[in-house]
DNA sequence: AAATGGTCGTTTGTCGACAGTAGACAGTCC
DNA sequence: GGACTGTCTACTGTCGACAAACGACCATTT
């Protein structure tokens, strides 16, 4: 976010609101506030040391995003990941990928492809070194990047919806840790595909990626989706 | 939203901010409500009769939805809408309603199709006696329907955030009527290719339709994106 | 015993008041 | 004269307090 030769670091003078929401978002999504788990307003902005005012405000947007369940005059909890979620999650994960892949190709720039390639490297890299959390930060940023490189700031919004639930469901179950160096490098052919303008590839590649992610998930999601007998 | 037969209709007791959520963005999506206008929080508690509390609460919505722009002790105005803005939105809109439409010919399930039919039995109706209100109206219900049928949450939440915009720049341009049956019998093939479960047809023909709605608006959008010299 | 009705405590919903900020304008120094 | 600095104002940001609503519990009635 800053310019990096700046003498002085800019002074964070964003509203209340904001740093109270970044700091719910993260815990929610670091799977640091379990999901059933009320938020009582009184508690929390204690606990943080602020009014309820941008507490609620921030509630709203929790809200707005997923994370979060509000019913009137009850309260608002974290809201519960279903196994019909995750399903929800990753098709539309996959359908999001898939678009932005499909304007990245039609945009030809190997500006692009480079990047995409860079963060490659560098996931290799953090996967030789053992380092799990880097691996899942550099993929987190490969996705990410693939959706800001399609240029569409209405798509972007929409992603985030969805990407910060699929870090929840990361951050709930315990990550196995698979092996590394192969996750990093089941993002080539996606890389050359692109590069190659094969989009029919492409599609079915990120289309797998997704899907065996997913897979990964929904067979060891060991709540029901209706507890109630 | 309320069920039909009720023999008495439930009593509004919805939160202050939720009324005034939905008052604020029927009168954005409708249009009086104008892109750029200032959103002053005194003037519009005062005018609604709520304090700045809920209005606040709803703004936050409102942003997230896109609807509205916050700055940080700048106020709120309304969005204003770009060029791109719409080509990006209708894309998007291409995207979701060619997921609901697949996962429509996945489920293949005839009353689904049998819905589709009535409204467009409806929209027929309303196209041959004028009504080009109800036609928009219908015509508005038969997506929002292709987007129910898929069964998917999170596209339904997504898909808002789409629809509302398409229903403000429809709000802000004068409809030409063209001929209204015409448009009512695009809704045909459309049909027909998903009872078929032709999905690869499906695709192309609503792509084909969206993509002409969009073309009405984009050749005539007057403002244009960057007005600053 | 089951169902109805009332009371109470807790939690959310709303409000009005105060503090803080950004931009506009005017004044001052070079 | 130009640019910087100080003030002023209208607005947003935040707070604490009060009102309203819900659910649980108990008393009452049939």
């Amino acid at each position: 976010m800053s310019s990096k030769a700046a003498p002085l670091s800019q002074i964070d003078n964003k509203p209340l609101r904001a740093r109270v929401l970044d700091s719910l978002r993260e815990a929610i999504v670091a799977g640091d506030l379990k999901p059933g788990q009320p938020l009582l307003e009184n508690e929390l902005a204690a606990q943080l040391g602020v009014s309820r005012a941008p507490l609620r405000e921030a509630f709203q947007i929790l809200s707005h995003e997923g994370l979060v369940e509000t019913v009137a005059y009850r309260g608002t909890v974290v809201r519960k990941l279903t196994k019909q979620d995750i399903e929800e999650l990753y098709s539309l994960r996959c359908v999001f990928e898939q678009f932005a892949i499909r304007r990245i190709i039609a945009a030809n720039n190997p500006l692009d492809v480079a990047l995409l390639r860079e963060l490659f490297d560098a996931m290799l890299l953090a996967a030789e070194s053992g380092d799990l959390k880097q691996v899942n930060l550099i993929d987190r940023q490969f996705h990410d990047t693939l959706i800001e490189l399609s240029r569409h700031q209405l798509l972007h919004q929409a992603w985030s919806m969805v990407t910060l639930r699929v870090r929840q469901v990361m951050a709930l179950r315990n990550r196995r840790n698979s092996v590394l160096t192969q996750i990093a490098y089941n993002h080539v052919p996606i890389i050359e595909a692109i590069e190659a303008g094969d989009e029919a590839r492409a599609m079915f590649l990120i289309q797998e990626h997704v899907v065996s992610a997913r897979d990964l998930i929904v067979e060891m999601w060991d709540n029901g989706d209706e507890p109630t007998p």
